[in-house]
DNA sequence: GTGAAAGCGCTAACAC
DNA sequence: GTGTTAGCGCTTTCAC
């Protein structure tokens, strides 16, 4: 089965290349010409190889997009915005699941750049050094939901009094990344006063990998009432995500609320606490990072942070995409505690 | 930024460019020549260009994967799987959300068409005419999931001996196309028998767009039971499942129980009983196809028909990657009915 | 065992 | 306005 090309076109209309591809891409041609060569390409159901084109100008159209999870509903969404802000822009999107494993990450990095693909919205898994090669080879990438971990000198922890000032992350200086973030910040800060509002002062964080931001916004907000003890942080597994909710709790028998990074960990925590015997909201008060469908189903529904997955896609599809123009400043996007039934008074 | 080429290689080797093609693809050359092309490339960081290698070979590599709602946990799992399967073969993997419009799924058609990718993987949402032109261009595609609606003439609608043979809709007599399927029909049957075991008579289904199949096989082992009245399908939207899930529940007082046919039409069933003031399992028993991580999570604990997602997306990719080899034949999975609380004798 | 050269489908520079 | 032509990076004969 063999393609039409442009050469086919040109011979059945009677011109040359050129002049189908001048045609076809909106450049100067006589009325007539261009009826017939239109006329024609139609007729033998032309379509231009993008291989073809792309070969020629150097770079493949495309955009890629890397995820953690496909099964996680906030990648889904966030996938999902750019799938459809790439689609109006006739863009084909690469997709790639790293697994949250900064090596497998690497190796989907190389694989797009064997591709051409030069345009990348990643959720980036590893440190930032692994986007070197990427930019290095003239790729356009921005970030989206996450950034990579700032590669601070740990041994200068954290400064209780920095903490307190309003801006310790802003929204990165000065990278050479551009980034759509959902203001995490501001989100855990929510749910960390309405936590402390409702009595709870032993509250713990149950994080995943990485997500380095929203474990800072929660120490933050904690203030004089942050814990190390009480800050952990799971594997990119469902297994690993049990252990540490498991651990947790029964650990640490003074906790009376908890904040979960996500909706696994929220799911985690959730089961763990029934198998524990904790009620919610009576003996652990819950907030889940995520409004997935099943927060309104659960028993109790969830109190969550919402972030908008979609918009955060589309968002970065845009900045990807028109890169060219100006140079794209990082965005943040609002989150939005929604009030169910997984908090109470502290018992 | 310049990318480095096979020409750039080539001369710092002090080889030509053929040599180095047939060292880095294992063809014959000396040992010494074979170390220093390496050494060189490696030096270099060459990666050569996927774009340069299809256009020679006539066809892009890669794989298309067209699913209909990546917010879904099944096609999320779906995905996960075809993309397990396409990183260990190194293809890259173009995916497309097609909503279930077959408007849109035609559209995602042409633009694989367009980028030369020759082997897709699709939950059809149109009707097999859609899939004409990609199959005349030679694109190897598998269906995943689903079919696309056989167009048997419908006024010969249903033969209730017919039905009771256990084979009406084999995985498609001799079809071009193959498919991966869930053993919808026995998945479903359990289900129905399961319900009717608990005294259910007047049992309903709720479905989504297209999922022909599946309502097929809820008539089939519904039987003489079978009442067209209660069987109500859903468009793609939220809204609309909610609609159809209300309409159904308040219009049809007598139904005391139900099957709902995906997920979201699972949670539309749910809250929509809710809302009502129906009981569940107390005045409607509830089953839903997806083992979705919420279902376990609900208030009472969902009973499902689990699909294995993510086994489907890599049993389709694994039969679209080796399509060469022989006649590639349809795939049925087996499907499990997990009993938890949402089911009760009838009341 | 290796190099020179053709050509995949396309666009852009240049000639007419 | 339109045709001719030169490559884009690569693989693959075909000579040597």
């Amino acid at each position: 089965m063999k393609r039409t090309t442009i050469k086919d076109v040109a011979e059945a209309a009677g011109v040359g290349v050129a002049t189908v591809s001048r045609v076809l891409s909106g450049g100067s041609a006589s009325q007539e010409t261009r009826e017939r060569v239109l006329a024609v390409a139609a007729h033998l159901d032309y379509r231009p190889s993008a291989v073809g084109r792309n070969l020629r100008q150097q770079r493949a159209g495309g955009i890629g997009l890397l995820v953690p999870d496909l099964t996680d509903t906030l990648y889904g969404r966030l996938a999902e915005g750019v799938l459809a802000c790439a689609r109006s822009a006739g863009e084909p999107v690469v997709v790639g699941s790293t697994g949250d494993d900064p090596e497998l990450e690497a190796e989907l990095i190389g694989m797009l750049l064997e591709q051409s693909v030069d345009r990348v919205i990643a959720v980036p898994s590893g440190d930032a050094e692994a986007w070197g090669p990427a930019i290095r080879a003239g790729m356009t990438v921005v970030f989206v939901g996450e950034q990579p971990q700032e590669d601070e000198p740990s041994d200068e922890p954290l400064d209780d009094l920095l903490m307190l000032d309003g801006l310790r992350t802003p929204p990165r200086p000065d990278s050479a990344i551009p980034a759509v973030l959902a203001d995490d910040r501001s989100g855990v800060r929510t749910a960390v006063q309405y936590l402390k509002g409702l009595g709870h002062r032993r509250i713990a964080y149950l994080g995943g990998p990485g997500r380095a931001r929203r474990v800072a916004a929660f120490r933050e907000a904690m203030g004089t009432l942050a814990d190390e003890e009480l800050i952990v942080s799971a594997g990119g597994s469902r297994d690993s995500a049990y252990a540490a909710a498991s651990g947790l709790l029964q650990s640490r028998g003074d906790v009376t609320a908890l904040v979960a990074g996500g909706s696994a960990l929220g799911e985690a925590a959730v089961l763990t606490a029934r198998e524990l015997g904790l009620r919610i909201p009576g003996d652990l008060s819950l907030v889940m990072y995520d409004d997935v469908p099943w927060a309104e189903l659960c028993s109790p529904p969830l109190t969550v942070i919402a972030q908008p997955g979609q918009d955060l896609g589309y968002r970065a599809a845009e900045l990807v995409l028109r890169s060219g123009a100006r140079r794209p400043r990082s965005v943040l996007l609002p989150t939005e505690l929604i009030v169910r039934g997984s908090c109470g008074p502290r018992r």
